[in-house]
DNA sequence: CAAGAACATTTGATCGATCCAATTTCACGC
DNA sequence: GCGTGAAATTGGATCGATCAAATGTTCTTG
């Protein structure tokens, strides 16, 4: 029964000290090229592997991110943060680290996790799903020096705007999705299909990623000016998320204002969105209203719903990029804080049966 | 600065030995009720938090255990797994475990990064998601003896009979949910809303758990014998998941054995049923089919369709208990292998609008 | 009250890597 | 051939815990 190989094992076979079979696979520049070829070979006969714990304990370095995994989040979409923590663990593997997942039940909780999983297992960074302003969580992370990202940008506080005139240095590195720019190109697909009154459903007011999409589809329709823009609020519902939810509103909508086409904040809206399109065909035999999603679920995929789709994977390799850089030793800098760490990506429309071409005649119908 | 708290620091404000703060906190029996009492104390006052790394290195045992994700199930049950990952990151908490992700292209890489994993970081225990018979990853870890437990049967391999005669010896130690009492409940259910000719659309031959989930489905309709038992292949319609495939399949069977309800191998193809259904209810002004799919995917609570749920927390509750008792020590016995670790879970049935009472007359149609 | 067992605590070695400083080897110019 | 500085290599100390065995303490018991 051999041990496993160590760095003694593979030293003495290569007729070298430990520390050079050390260098020749930590810093092979140092060594020289006869005799790391030897340690090479030596490393391959054996089939050695480094310790990770011993490693760890000498560098005090264990290679290894946490992610908190939210309490199962029932919407439709929880399959969002899902492919982005698939797409997280293959970036992580890809560059020599680990994903480690934790749960907690709020917070303080979190943050609790956060002291054990540094002190105990000394994990090297976090990435956060998104996070709000003064969140105590970003703090803790801040004030003992633990590098982290989050997925999501860091809204400001209710009540504070953002303006040209304030700097805010941004408070810590973040990977985002320009959810208007996901609306917005939700409209341009439409009105490319001819459709000119196009409502939104949305999430109440006070949620921020909610809001955000919501200014996309209103900046876009103001600029196309198919509608008068008086008629705006008109053409907007906002509700709780769900598909009944989304149903209703699609509904009240169509008696209401007479919409060609919805714009919906997610794709639970607009499944039920899309429920009220359909039966509206077979019914009153016009035209079925063309309905978009967000988040392109496997829902989406599933009933052929158009949807506004989030570069998971390309989030998550910033994400991690971000992480790297201040593992590698990137600091706030102490005017900017963490500017030139932030990263916004943009969403891709995946057009499917759902967004159909508009009636020949939208605004005069016959 | 000062550093964090080690053994020594913490033996030295309690004026006792390392090794005896050691006992305080790993075998709290050996050590004088005083003794111990001033050691915690310290242990407190100091906030001290053993050193990972550095137990790992000494007793060999990383107290992680490791997770394959999956390439992203682009089906709908996605969500399966992705609960069944979090109830089990919760329970490895809960004991003192953690749980890392992996992830791998095929069944070769999977093995390589076991081999990584193991040596390297040491995980002491692997999780791994349906296996079949011969798998050579499950051959790998028991060659290797690295504990490990299946979430999924190990089933018998095409062609080899299970009879009661055919001991064989289990292979491994798995949980998993008993679909065969999924649809069987799915039935009984239908049965008691008075429905009579009950279809049953599944997966295309050859995939056991879909081969389990339409044996229930048969032997809960032989049982009843509401409707000849020639007539059940009838009555049976297997196709590709999808939502698509669903409205075909249910679309078929209306037409050629007039089923009252459909009984479905997944939430896509209920799904699909579902909506040829309610299509149904306005166009023909008839009975509208009801339907029960089957995982309780998010998708079924949002459109209120009557679903089989797989009781996720417990498997994963049972399966790490299972992982434990590995850990512990236990080992296959000669003779009967894994015998005994074996836990079949039997699903519930989530009652909602698309499961609805069978028309009074439904032999008899009037 | 001494001898021996049972209990409680301490000490030194060890896990396998990296850090650091010391030492040896090498290349080059004079 | 030798001194010199740079390059390459080595050996000892160290990270912070547990193991194993030795030592010290308390309790029985004849």
């Amino acid at each position: 029964m051999d041990r496993r190989p160590t760095l003694e094992t593979v030293a003495a076979r290569a007729e070298v000290s430990r520390q050079t079979v050390s260098n020749a696979l930590n810093s092979p520049e140092v060594v020289r090229a006869d005799t790391l070829e030897r340690v090479l070979k030596a490393v391959a006969d054996l089939g050695y592997r480094p310790h990770g714990a011993a490693r760890q304990l000498r560098t005090n370095r264990s290679q290894i991110i946490g992610l908190r995994l939210e309490p199962t989040a029932d919407g439709i979409s929880g399959a969002v943060l899902d492919r982005f923590l698939h797409a997280l663990t293959e970036q992580a593997q890809l560059r020599g680290y680990r994903v480690m997942l934790f749960t907690a039940p709020d917070d303080g909780a979190e943050i609790a996790q956060y002291g054990e999983l540094v002190d105990v297992l000394q994990l090297d960074a976090f990435v956060l799903a998104s996070t709000h302003h003064g969140d105590p969580r970003t703090r803790w992370l801040a004030d003992h020096e633990v590098p982290f990202v989050t997925f999501g940008r860091s809204w400001p506080s209710a009540g504070q705007h953002v303006a040209a005139s304030d700097p805010g240095a941004p408070e810590h590195a973040w990977v985002d999705v320009d959810g208007a720019a996901g609306t917005s190109a939700a409209v341009a697909h439409l009105l490319a299909l001819g459709h000119r009154r196009i409502a939104y459903i949305g999430w109440p007011d006070g949620s921020d990623v909610g809001d955000d999409r919501l200014a996309g589809w209103r900046r876009s329709m103001r600029a196309a000016a198919t509608v008068d823009p008086s008629e705006l609020d008109g053409l907007t519902a906002r509700t709780v998320d769900g598909v009944g939810t989304g149903s209703a509103a699609a509904t009240r909508l169509l008696s209401t204002a007479a919409p060609s086409a919805f714009v919906c904040a997610s794709d639970s809206l607009a499944l039920g969105a899309l429920v009220v399109s359909r039966s509206r065909a077979g019914a009153s035999g016009g035209q079925v209203p063309a309905v978009v999603g967000f988040d392109d679920t496997p829902v989406a995929r599933a009933v052929g719903l158009t949807s506004v789709a989030q570069p998971l994977a390309e989030a998550a390799e910033r994400a991690f990029t971000l992480l790297l850089a201040q593992l590698h030793g990137d600091r706030p800098s102490s005017g900017r804080g963490w500017a030139g760490h932030q990263v916004l990506l943009t969403p891709r429309l995946v057009a499917r049966e759902s967004s159909t071409r508009a009636p020949a005649a939208p605004s005069a119908p016959g």
